[in-house]
DNA sequence: TCCCGCTAAATGAATAACCATTCAGCTTGC
DNA sequence: GCAAGCTGAATGGTTATTCATTTAGCGGGA
């Protein structure tokens, strides 16, 4: 068997098993019985039981933000680019409900690393935002007394607030496009010039 | 000693440890030592670990939203009254960061008992903004094409996110007066009828 | 083609901590 | 001298991690 599937498999297996329990209160052998591997295999792909949340972080949360930026960097307008972000945002919490659910948990915890952790990865995903409005401002589109630092948060806080409501959820209680669509229009009538 | 003293010393204590290591790294220990007692005084007090923690909600959070209540009927229009709102959320989270960072963290665990409990009281919370935005409505202040279930979320999720903010950062980066201004007025441009 | 022998990978039972909770006894105030 | 309140060492259950053993895959020699 070749290695990379057992650390694929394993990844997976606890995705579903931290966003269903919690990190603290998952069990490696929750994990491997998900994954159908030994609890010893974790520790052939794994250092520990902290690693794997890490991993699960690094290597997924890394896909989205740069898929992310590739279609904002597509739209022609800042406007747009700020459709395209919601919506993205949006649907990721749609289609990946488990890897949502984490973020919204587990990437909150007080533990140092994770806090550092959610500083780095966090800061490049907000900024995507600040970068669109600034360049809304520097074109004379968006209000020019609006701080970038606090609107980028105001935003994301928005997105951030409905995906809670998804993951809780146990259906999606209004439509993504809709939901997309309001938010960032509220949020572009607010930063508007004039 | 009275026993009402060593339940608010105990509680004071937990909100301390539970907002440095979050609630599953804290001890029994760390708490009873915070609290100058001994660790089984605790659960003459409490029934368990996990008591502590919804007490701390309960009691704690209970008295900021009957605040928060009070000082939004107080405000005389809509507008003032979301002004209002921003401002005495982000105060709270300066005057009392560490349950600041106790809502922020643990009241996001995916434990069973933690999510009713955060549906039962953070509804009520929320709904304070819902209950704002369909009174503009009627008045024919706020745009009517604005649903008030969105609108609550973006604008709490926007607080929410300002709140995180400072429990991550060791000084305020922001002056709070500043922000609760930006927040609600970029708010309230986007759900001004027309 | 079949059989060895060898190595890397996988297993899961045993280990070693850890820590919430208990409770037998101690202290204090009346 | 006796409750009521408090103490903190001992208990017991839980579970991350380890490691001795087993299994599977592969190459080459006959």
């Amino acid at each position: 068997m070749k290695s990379s599937d057992k650390h694929e498999k394993i990844i997976r297996a606890a995705v579903k098993v931290f966003a269903k329990k919690g990190f603290f209160s998952a069990r490696i052998s929750d994990i491997a019985k998900a994954a159908k591997v030994a609890d010893g295999t974790i520790y052939l792909y794994f250092n520990n039981k902290f690693d794997i949340l890490i991993s699960v972080f690094d290597e997924e949360i890394g896909k989205f933000i740069a898929q992310t930026k590739k279609l904002v960097e597509q739209a022609d307008t800042p406007q747009k680019k700020i459709e395209v972000f919601a919506l993205k945002h949006l649907s990721m919490a749609k289609e990946n409900k488990s890897l949502a659910e984490i973020i919204q948990m587990e990437l909150r915890q007080s533990h140092k690393l994770i806090k550092e952790y959610r500083k780095t990865i966090f800061s490049e995903y907000v900024d995507i935002i600040s970068g669109i409005i600034r360049q809304g401002q520097t074109k004379g589109i968006f209000r020019k007394d609006v701080k970038p630092g606090i609107a980028k948060r105001a935003f994301f806080g928005a997105l951030d607030e409905m995906t809670r409501l998804w993951v809780l959820s146990p259906k999606p209680p209004y439509d993504i496009e809709d939901t997309a669509k309001q938010i960032s229009d509220m949020f572009l009538v607010g930063i508007n010039a004039r």
